[in-house]
DNA sequence: GCCGTTTTCGGCCCGACTGTTTTCAGTCG
């Protein structure tokens, strides 16, 4: 596929567009073309070749060019000029904040700097704060935004951010004259991770909540402080900084604020443009018609009903779909759906709580069912059982059970996929379990010498009769590992026709499947699995952070083994081991 | 550069905050 690449060379002819000072409008199209062109699951290459790729939203005369002459040449001629014109390390000066491209332009034309490094000795020597356009001031924020972006660069994971603004929000209410406060952006998507967190305050007086806000014990910096709106950094635990903004709007506007400040800002420009079209005007107040008689602002609901169409879940909020008016929001799969969870760990390898516990905790969240899955002997590190061990255990599990009223414990495991693609257990053992997780931890990398892929490995697991479930398909941490090189059209097949689970890890470290191959899966017909991984009994509330990934995925309720009843649950299981034997 | 149930030309989302060029451009979300 060619489409990730041609959208990051189309992003990059924005960036270097931009900074020639040429229309914003054009600037905007290249954009428009790189998301579109990354969001599309067909290949760019198969649409070039059936001359279809004006077809594509977004893709017009000029970069369907484009492409086919990247597809001829292997690059684009009009990136090729910008290159020669401008130096490579141009653009990268426009991700510190303060910084657009306009005053890099004059940074580059005036003294001649060519990257980070130049800026920092103008910086250092005096020579920048000379600069017409900036003082001291400004200059001192551009040096902050370089430790800031120097340090803090990456996004934060949703299971860091989702907390610290919860804690905020409730610190938030008990400010004198703050009647509401809502979270808002890509934290209010469930978006894996966030670039900053944003909250929508309901007050009459703004400039004193404002006030209040920036002098939480929290902030470490103050970006900006005005009448309705408030700009910090909290310090995150590894000495990393997170930007907070507040938002304070009247009763009136609360539901357009919202609405707005929860984005996605492509989600959002769609509707203003229907707004537009229609001659009226949608912002952060609310929704004016041609007579700017007011039409909507005080509810979410009341703009989308506007525009006639039902509320959107924030989660959908992604400009692919959901203004289509074809949803059916209201089978989209919630938390309090979730009556299971499939995998979680005890003492008896690397767990912090006994099968007893777990299950008690289990209980009073609700749930019907849970299944034991401790890891099998390969996983050395993590205590992982032998065989005697874990035929030890399945009593265990049973008899747990059978002390534990009102919750089914399902006697699992974590079965390690090997290198050879056989599993760490004999099948007589899984066999049994009442429900096994296959997952690869060992030699994650490309298989080597004789080794098979993680592909091959995948699917020799998924063939095996007595495997419920895979386990985090891709093996990918947040911020941390990459994902293994999966061909997931491949293993969503196989999946969907052994009736084998793929499990959406809700660890906010993982998040595995990650949503878009969660609705690659559910597309071809895949049951999908949310699990906790639990490896205590608090782990188990992650739960909501796999649910909102599912839900990003469109996932219906009927799409999720755990918000199936518990007879439906293991009707379920016995048809992968039926349907294999 | 893209797009069209008012348009194939003339639009393209909208407002807050900041620093400095003291009346507004640049940046950001």
């Amino acid at each position: 596929m060619i489409n990730a690449e041609v959208a990051r060379l189309f992003e990059r002819i924005a960036d270097l567009l931009e900074l020639t000072g040429e229309n914003r409008f054009r600037v905007n199209s290249y954009r428009q073309g790189a998301r579109s062109v990354d969001a599309l699951t067909e290949d760019l290459a198969a649409l070039a070749a059936e001359n279809r790729l004006q077809s594509v939203k977004g893709i017009g005369k000029g970069l369907a060019e484009h492409v086919h002459y990247f597809i001829e040449h292997g690059t684009i001629d009009v990136l090729d000029d910008l290159q020669k014109r401008l130096p490579p390390g141009l653009p990268k000066l426009m991700e510190i904040p303060g910084l657009g491209p306009k005053k890099v332009a004059k940074v580059h034309e005036a003294l001649s700097v060519n990257g980070l490094d130049d800026l920092k000795k103008v910086i250092a020597d005096g020579r920048l704060a000379q600069l017409e356009g900036f003082g001291e001031t400004s200059v001192k924020k551009i040096a902050e935004g370089i430790a800031f972006l120097e340090t803090s660069g990456k996004r934060t994971p949703l299971g860091i951010a989702l907390p610290l603004a919860e804690e905020l929000r409730d610190r938030l209410l008990s400010v004198e004259g703050v009647r509401r406060v809502e979270i808002a952006g890509s934290a209010r998507r469930g978006e894996e991770t966030v670039g900053d967190v944003d909250l929508l305050c309901e007050a009459d007086n703004g400039e004193t909540v404002v006030k209040a806000f920036t002098a939480f014990p929290q902030v470490r910096r103050v970006l900006a402080s005005g009448a309705t709106k408030g700009s910090v950094t909290v310090g995150l635990s590894d000495d990393r900084e997170l930007q907070v903004d507040v938002r304070v709007v009247p009763k009136e506007s609360f539901g357009a604020a919202l609405q707005y400040f929860t984005g996605s800002k492509a989600h959002n420009v769609e509707l203003r443009e229907r707004a537009v079209k229609k001659k009226w005007k949608l912002n952060e107040y609310g929704l004016l018609d041609v007579d700017e008689k007011r039409l909507a602002g005080e509810d979410e609901a009341g703009i989308y009903r506007a525009f006639k169409l039902p509320w959107i879940p924030p989660e959908l909020r992604q400009a692919r779909d959901e203004l289509s008016g074809e949803f059916d929001f209201e089978s989209l799969v919630a938390l309090e759906d979730i009556r299971c969870d499939l995998h979680m760990h005890t003492t008896a390898s690397d767990g912090r709580h006994s099968i007893e516990e777990m299950a008690e905790a289990a209980k009073a969240l609700g749930y019907h069912t849970i299944a034991i899955c401790d890891h099998s002997k390969s996983s050395v590190i993590a205590n992982g059982l032998t065989v005697e061990r874990m035929k030890a255990h399945i009593k265990a599990i049973r008899k747990a059970g059978e002390k534990t009223a009102g919750i089914r414990i399902l006697a699992g495991c974590e079965c390690d996929i090997l290198p050879d693609g056989s599993l760490d257990y004999p099948d007589e053992l899984l066999a049994e379990c009442d429900w096994v997780v296959a997952s690869i931890h060992i030699a994650q990398g490309k298989g080597g010498s004789g080794k098979l892929s993680p592909t091959q490995r995948t699917l020799a697991a998924i063939e095996n009769p007595f495997v419920s479930c895979i386990g985090h398909p891709t093996g990918r941490l947040i911020n941390r590992r990459e994902p293994m090189d999966l061909d997931m059209a491949a293993i969503v097949k196989a999946a969907a026709d052994s009736h084998t689970m793929l499990e959406i890890n809700a660890a906010w470290q993982r998040l595995d499947l990650k949503s878009d191959h969660a609705r690659q899966a559910i597309a071809a017909g895949v049951m999908l699995s949310v699990n906790t991984d639990a490896h205590s009994t608090g782990d188990l509330r992650q739960m909501r952070y796999g649910v909102v990934t599912a839900r990003r995925a469109a996932a219906r309720k009927s799409d999720i083994l755990n918000a199936l009843t518990p007879a439906a649950l293991l009707n379920r299981i016995r048809t992968k081991r039926k349907v294999s034997s």
